[in-house]
DNA sequence: ATCCTAAAACGAAATCATTTCTATTTACGG
DNA sequence: CCGTAAATAGAAATGATTTCGTTTTAGGAT
């Protein structure tokens, strides 16, 4: 998998650091969204210097050109996630122990044909994500 | 209208002050998403004392209540949207000009039973979203 | 009408996640 | 191997949002 990333990055015209790899590959293999500094507390350990900003705009620059995606929480904050289904699909994300599961379908595409015919709008991005608790935490009495 | 206002609060058993009902009327009428900033400069003329965090802590209550919907933007902001749609529904916000449109239904039950079927995880709360630029902006050549 | 009490508002100050800035380093196409 | 645009460091700034202790107020009860 350490070259798909490599190779990922090339599709997406960035270069490949050693450190744009790691976030890359921590987040690879984690079935749980992680924010910014939890990533940069874990990877210090790699790199003698790494900086937090590094951190963050690594993470922003990755979701924005699709390698990864954002995880809108309630609390504002910043999460990230790496998925390998590459089709277009959206998320379960558990507000609780933070995993992440995939919705195949969504019914957007209707959505955005209704929205441009009746006025002439123009759709650039949909928001579609289901905020809840994963079995494990329901059953385990979890809150969000 | 006033009355109606008066009534919604009621319901949502928050009191009807004087400050809650402006910061309400204002949100009323605006087919515009706006900041609890903007909101408070606009206010302020009509108390000779109004502080801003009473403006975030009302937008919050009301917004928790349901009376009126957030928005969520790119630039990470809280905006906020009243709408006399009182069906569950969701919404066009356009990144332009911030006019919001109603978009009458979405599948998401559907995909609820899925996420729930399959390991017995609960929806708490879903968010869908479609941002764009509405016929107007679109035309102009407006940008997000 | 007046009283009481929980809720609401004040406003200055704090918070703290995120971003900016400038200098330095590095990946990688040629 | 070079040159250059891209990436990083690290300290400092930012600024939207929240907190806090105090004061005021809405609205049910008397």
């Amino acid at each position: 998998m350490e070259q798909g990333h490599a190779l990922a990055l090339k599709e997406a015209k960035m270069k490949a650091t050693p450190k744009r790899l790691a976030i890359l590959e921590m987040l690879d293999g984690e079935s749980a969204y992680a924010s910014p500094e939890e990533l940069w507390k874990r990877l210090r350990d790699r790199f003698d210097r790494l900086g937090l900003p590094t951190v963050y705009r690594n993470l922003e620059e990755l979701a924005a050109s699709g390698v990864i995606s954002k995880v809108i929480h309630p609390n504002r904050q910043l999460y990230y996630y790496f998925c390998r289904n590459r089709e277009h699909h959206h998320h379960f994300v558990c507000l609780s122990c933070r995993k992440v599961e995939d919705i195949s379908s969504c019914g957007i595409e209707a959505l955005e044909r209704e929205v441009s015919l009746r006025n002439g709008g123009k759709v650039l991005s949909h928001i579609l994500q289901l905020n809840g608790l994963c079995g494990g935490c329901a059953n385990a009495g979890g809150t969000p």
